[in-house]
DNA sequence: ATGAAAGCGCTAACAC
DNA sequence: GTGTTAGCGCTTTCAT
């Protein structure tokens, strides 16, 4: 490894006259040395490494406007984002395929609803090729910034917006939350269940109403009193299977729009004396390991590929940007499949 | 707001015209107008406003080689990071100062081991002008890589060097492992307690075995049946108390070297029978809000202030690069307080 | 296939 | 105070 010379750091010009060449040449071997003959390819290469040049990205971003680096933003209210593990998987998915496309990570985090404005300069100051958010709010500003910069974006999870028609403007990723959920019932019905109660997850998430959609789809003359709304907590799981037990005591399933409220659910339900799967049958959702796995019995459960969506949405993103000039209409989105995991509790 | 021109961004050129004045005037204001005229620097104001004007970043950072963005250096083996609300305050803290200096934080997840090279050639290609880096395991690679890049860095937690002597060689921010857990034994003396048994963490750790030095300051002559290793994990927690429980059936305290490990301790408590605290006191370090104030009884604890560690990390790496043309010396590490809350559990 | 030269948008001396 | 000018390091026509 070559020792840096502190401060001074080598030049493509540096690399030009070491290697006998010009600049234009040395350029086009570091990018790739396309139509530049072997013999001189190799000189230049035996120079960048003598020198352990490395390219001043500035520079090349100045002339090509482009940074190879994405935003991912990540709204205030998702402050449990990284102690919720869904967002973390699908980071770590964001992650790998931006990596393996030699972009970089640029974290957004907004503080406070005053942020906003910082995002749309930075958004609109050439910092980042393209942007990645999730879970966007009822007429969330985000799009409109990414829009005004002029940068593409990708969301996750399908927006929850106010106006139906807006739904194809943007590109996002989404798991088939209501064919996933529609399985769960399906599945808790060919159990044999008649009574089959349904923990809903915030009504201002669309993953939540889309749960609640499918239930609604394979039962759709359910007795209102089953369904019980919860925040997606744990906390929230037991409370609102304190309140289903309490008003259908007759109750035979219960299907929870997560795994978090599935295992609130399970305890309170041991804690008073039903045996699950025996009195009564459980299907969470997600699939989350550390939750799914974890409890006893282990949850039966709705899993969706999250680091996958996550590398679908950098994906997506970063074809967007090489056709960017083409003037491609925004991709469809994309909903990725969804799978019944059978354990223990139903 | 104004109308973005799509595609074409207004450069300072279109600025000064506007306004009627020269590149550099212009150029003066956008970056605080020091020494113009207030006529002047209304015009040109007036101007930025009128043509949505946003300096190009690139531009800026080829001439002042400053980027204002600083990368936050992630290891594989941390992959709990954004499980671990520890990590994620931590990261909280370093944005908002981040935000505060209007820097930007650059993510960089390593998803192997081979994965230092790419860390490195990104920190020598001048993208970042420092870096944040957590939690080094022995003889790290990541100080050398800085380091060869010309690049500050700042790492939150005391390095685990093989080599004392280097201990001084980088900036750190740690909390006082040592100090809390000295406080957090002397009150379970202070309490009457004399079998106060240890829930230690990893051994690789300095955290773990800085609070397991703090135990031995004030308990020498500790049986050492007493100490039990965890891994900072609820589970490794339940299995290093029931442990402990065989093998000192007449302990009446325990300190166990995180909440999780504390939390997971109680549950097998109370499963014994043992009164907590009647018949055994039980203190925790961290003070993880979601998990000590959720157990039953609610957890005392050490307390740490992890946000501002994070913070802290950031202004000591920001200070850096303001001093950096001055050949400053790294500065010192920084070791922040702890703090016993009293809850119930002791 | 290679080189010469222009210029990306900005800041910082340096003159005035 | 303000304008003029010279690059920062790189890519990319355009000649050759």
């Amino acid at each position: 490894m070559p020792e840096s010379l502190a401060g001074a750091r080598p030049t493509l010009e540096a690399v030009a006259a070491r290697a006998g060449v010009s600049r234009a040449t040395a350029s086009r071997v570091v990018n790739g040395g396309a139509g530049v003959r072997p013999p001189l390819v190799e000189k230049v290469t035996r120079a960048v490494e003598e020198l352990g040049y490395v390219p001043n990205h500035a520079a090349r971003t100045l002339v090509t406007r482009r940074t190879g680096a994405v935003a991912v933003i990540i709204a205030e209210p998702e402050i449990r984002i990284f102690s919720d593990p869904f967002f973390s998987q699908q980071i770590r998915g964001i992650s790998k395929e931006l990596t393996a496309h030699d972009t970089q990570l640029v974290l957004l985090l907004l503080e406070g609803p005053g942020d906003y404005d910082r995002i749309a300069r930075y958004l609109a100051g050439g910092h980042v090729d393209g942007a990645l958010a999730f879970s966007l709010h009822t007429d969330d500003p985000i799009p409109a910034i990414t829009r005004r910069a002029g940068i593409p974006a990708v969301y996750g999870g399908r927006p929850n917006w106010s106006e139906p028609a807006e739904h194809r403007t943007v590109p996002y990723v989404d798991a088939d939350n209501r064919g996933g959920a529609r399985a769960a019932v399906r599945y808790l019905e060919d159990l044999g269940r008649r009574r089959i109660a349904h923990i809903a997850g915030p009504r201002d998430q669309t993953s939540a109403t889309d749960r609640l959609d499918g239930y609604r789809d394979v039962l759709p003359d359910a007795d209102p009193a089953l369904i019980a709304e919860g925040a997606f907590t744990a906390a929230s799981g037991e409370r609102a299977m304190a309140e289903l037990l309490e008003r259908c005591p007759d109750l035979d399933a219960v299907f929870a729009a997560n795994d978090l409220m599935a295992s609130g659910a399970l305890r309170v339900l041991k804690e008073r004396g039903r045996a699950v799967p025996g009195d009564v049958a459980l299907v969470g959702f997600d699939d989350m390991d550390a939750i799914a796995e974890g409890t006893d019995p282990p949850l039966t459960t709705v899993r969706q590929d999250i680091e996958g969506q996550g590398r679908l949405m950098a994906r997506l993103l970063l074809r967007g940007l090489d056709h960017e000039r083409a003037g491609a209409p925004a991709p469809d989105p994309v909903i990725t499949a969804t799978t019944l995991v059978r354990r223990a509790s139903a």
